[in-house]
DNA sequence: TAACATCGTTTGTAATCACAGATGAATAGT
DNA sequence: ACTATTCATCTGTGATTACAAACGATGTTA
């Protein structure tokens, strides 16, 4: 019952740091399954079905769940029943501005920290995003895309707007899964040659203006498909 | 031992939604102490000292924890303890930055909706936080300078922007708090008053810089002080 | 005097138990 | 045939318990 914990890092300075944590295990886990849209929106989870799965206690699945709802990932329904976040088209709107507002500001950030050793890196997702994209896979391109986004975001050390995004992106991962599964991967354009461009050149001006059509290719037309009926 | 979770109610109906939940009650009681910063940045706060003083066991504490460490308002230290945020001078910067990016588009948003019922309760609020700082009260100042700013920002009714300035606000709260402490409230210069002409004059634009210059002056001049050595 | 080691105490973590409310299917009544 | 009701089961919540790691004060050694 207990398989996830009984890992003892032996070394005695730094075990702390080490140590497995199981509700850190299980929140990782979750969030990894939500952001890349494994669970449906409207999915209901249930805590002991949770704990049964991972081989736990209920006890650091109510944990990490908690997290979740605090980042809204999931949703807290009045009768305390626990439910991936469902996409509106208000919502849908909202998270629009706020990637709009941030993202841009972030890349833009980021900028002077993207050498030649990250811009490699980004040429390398953004030709498996083309792959995945040619083979029709959705969850490896929702992957990678995000993979893209967040070398970028990472790099520019701004770890409270970066958690912001996190936070946004956990909320739409779900939908988005969704939409990219009905439509397929061929509809999908975005701006990462833009992006990379920009980068190169060090022109902070076109870095945003990529990021922030990205953003409306990758969420503007697409919804409409969904949330138009 | 169960003080605070012995409150059933009788409504057969709707006895859920009214139901007290302990550990949701230990949650707004922390989000409200950090946001007004009755907590000391860097602060230690363990489970089992706050579940003796909410007379609750460790377990609905730790959810509550879990939240607020979810929103950046606690840390989680190496060694698992949990404290009170820290500011920095690039998390200040940060935090500027977002804030700026983020509360003048959601106050622009508002805007349509801030009738004149809520616009005179913006000036009773104003004339409150007039008396917090003639008075030197700067707990009383910042509970009615953040009720200003949130009764505009609902106004919108945006609650994923809403959630992450929520999340901001907590992260400096703490901070502030210190700040005013030290410096007394006689520094303390705010654009309140250019913020409500805007809202009666429905003029986006000065609502806009309005607040980007209210968080300025909040912000800027105050944490030189501070962060300067 | 100062750095190190030791040991009792504190603290975080997770499992288990107990209980009340929610759920959902079977049953009874119209 | 359809609605209302009842009851067994499921599920969330919180307390208790057990255990290992971290903390901190005391004593020891160089």
């Amino acid at each position: 019952m207990r398989s996830l914990v009984t890992k003892i890092n032996v070394n005695d300075k730094k075990a702390s740091v080490d140590r497995v944590i199981t509700h850190e295990t299980v929140y990782e886990s979750l969030y990894e399954a939500i952001i890349s849209g494994r669970f449906e929106p409207g999915k209901i989870l249930t805590i002991r079905g949770l704990a049964e799965q991972f081989n736990v206690s209920p006890m650091p699945i109510r944990e990490a769940i908690r997290r979740l709802v605090a980042l809204g990932a999931l949703e807290m329904q009045s009768t305390r029943r626990v439910a991936v976040a469902q996409m509106t088209d208000s919502r849908y709107r909202e998270i629009v501005t706020a990637r709009t507002l941030l993202e841009p500001e972030i890349a833009a950030r980021a900028l002077p920290n993207l050498n030649k050793q990250l811009i490699q890196k980004l040429e390398k997702i953004d030709n498996e995003i083309d792959d995945a994209i040619n083979k029709g896979e959705p969850i490896l391109y929702s992957q990678k895309n995000r993979e893209f986004h967040f070398t970028i975001y990472k790099a520019a050390n701004c770890p409270i707007m970066l958690r912001l995004i996190e936070s946004i992106w956990l909320q739409f991962g779900p939908f988005m899964r969704i939409v990219i599964g009905r439509l397929g991967t061929s509809y999908i354009v975005d701006q990462h040659i833009s992006a990379i461009t920009a980068i190169k050149n060090k022109d902070e001006l076109a870095l945003r203006e990529a990021i922030k059509n990205d953003i409306y290719d990758g969420m503007d037309r697409i919804s409409k498909e969904l949330l138009g009926h």
